[in-house]
RNA sequence: GUGGGUGUAGCUCAGUGGUUUAGAGCACUAGACUGUGGCUCUAGGGGCCGGGGGUUCAAAUCCCCUCAUCCACCCCA
């Protein structure tokens, strides 16, 4: 038997009530602050993620799924959605569109990891980049709609982090520094920091072991950031207080992504055991010149979807799973399938979602069917009703029916 | 990629070497109710016991491999 594949799953009828539900959700109130959807293509020139991402990140090395097409071209899946808006971004012009540069997505990423709970191969991401401003009220507003949106679903017991990477300059200044400074221990921190200490010094900050964590403690920077940085960031958390939106400040957030600069933030919500961030996004200051566009600034987010519905299924149970139809049309013998069946194509003309069981043998078999899918109402095709062009019309809520004209029908159940 | 747990009916699980046809609850189908749902009772269908190999007279049960999944790492949304 085939199966689908190791970390990909299907999402099946019960529970896509509920991505369409946060999708709409997303879609209303990115909308109402002034975002536009954006679908760019899965597939990518394999380059463009290593020249954005980085090429020396797990992302890149460990987790993407790279492929020669038929032309020979190197191919990947793309393992996340900003690298692709961007390019798009420059490719199309949009910074000259006037609306084009505040965008969000709905879509499948891919990255090759070892799948867990909230964890897949295919996973879905819906995000957000407004790109072209470097004003500390944007990272303000971005934030602001990532709460916003939280609030909407109804999922609490969110936490933001925020942290500042500061600028280009300052990043790697603060990165030689902290090597600089815990070179002389690099022999007494554990095995996965030694690899931190070349790949992503700053993680070291983050790790669990005691023993890192004691020379850590010393080495700790002060006023890392220049003036300018330090002031946005400053700006960023006004902005914030101006609106109500609750934060901490947390140094230990650094993102695994080469290009993000200056703010960054990270959303956790404690129902979701170690994969606790639903969502994550940051600066990204330098990205489109990059990747080839004018020096443009940017920031953006992307909550990971299937995290989002297990945080929702556990604040909610996942309310009403299906939609349920209007009406179910049954008959009490097999030769008034042919009557039956035109009052069913003229009810759903009407726009009244209507299901008949052709294969049913019982009037109750029809009727339990009927109680199953949620109908509100069940027609009864009698032939007796019939002879004198009625139907029975029933009401499931209350149990009273009726015997109504076949004229009248429709006008009855609007 | 590393370490550990788990895989038996659609779902949740019991069964840890030996009654002939592997069980329970829920779900499903039907009957009681011959033209009427929900409740109750009764019956029925449905299992390559994740897959492959091995040990044994005998394997769901023991051993090896493999696949999947979950947890913790790594990393990340």
């Amino acid at each position: 038997m085939i199966k689908a594949l190791r970390g990909t799953k299907d999402i099946l009828p019960d529970e896509i009530s509920l991505w369409q539900r946060i999708e709409a959700i997303g879609r209303d109130i990115f909308y109402i602050y002034g975002y536009n959807e954006i679908k760019t293509p899965i597939i990518e020139e394999a380059s463009l993620f290593t020249r954005s991402i980085g090429g020396a990140t797990d992302i890149v090395q460990k987790e993407m799924y790279v492929f020669c097409d038929r032309g020979g071209r190197n191919i990947a899946l793309r393992p996340e959605a900003t690298a692709s808006i961007v390019r798009s971004y420059i490719e199309n012009s949009l910074s000259q569109s006037g609306r084009g540069s505040k965008l969000f997505y709905i879509g499948p990423m891919f990255r090759a990891e070892r799948p867990q709970q909230g964890r897949q191969r295919q996973f879905y991401q819906i995000g957000l980049e407004a790109i072209g401003s470097d004003n500390p009220f944007i990272d303000a507003e971005v934030i602001a709609v990532s709460v916003r949106f939280l609030e909407r679903l109804g999922i609490e017991k969110f936490h933001v982090k925020l942290n500042s990477l500061g600028c280009q300059k300052d990043k790697i200044r603060v990165i030689e520094k902290h090597k600089e400074n815990l070179r002389p221990h690099i022999e007494k921190l554990c095995e996965t920091c030694k690899a931190r200490f070349d790949k992503n010094v700053l993680r070291i900050f983050d790790c669990k072991e005691v023993s890192c964590r004691a020379i850590v403690e010393n080495v700790r920077l002060e006023k890392a950031l220049c003036y300018e940085c330090t002031s946005h960031f400053e700006r960023v958390k006004a902005g914030l207080d101006a609106i109500g939106i609750k934060y901490t400040i947390d140094h230990k957030i650094v993102r695994g992504i080469d290009y993000y600069t200056g703010t960054v933030f990270e959303i956790t919500q404690g129902s979701l055991g170690a994969k606790d961030a639903i969502c994550a996004g940051g600066r990204y200051n330098n990205l489109v010149k990059e990747l080839g566009g004018k020096d443009t600034p940017a920031i953006g987010f992307a909550f990971g979807m299937e995290r989002l519905v297990l945080a929702l299924g556990d604040t909610k149970e996942a309310e009403g799973a299906g939609l349920g139809v209007d009406v179910v049309v049954a008959v009490t013998g097999e030769q008034l399938y042919g009557e039956a069946f035109k009052l069913t194509e003229s009810l759903r003309k009407a726009g009244i979602a209507s299901e008949i069981d052709y294969d049913a043998k019982s009037l109750k078999a029809q009727m339990r069917k009927a109680e199953k899918l949620g109908a509100k109402f069940v027609i009864i095709v009698g032939e007796e009703e019939l002879k004198k062009g009625k139907v029975i019309l029933r009401d499931m809520k209350n149990s009273n029916q009726e015997e109504v004209s076949l004229s009248e029908i429709i006008t009855k159940l609007k």
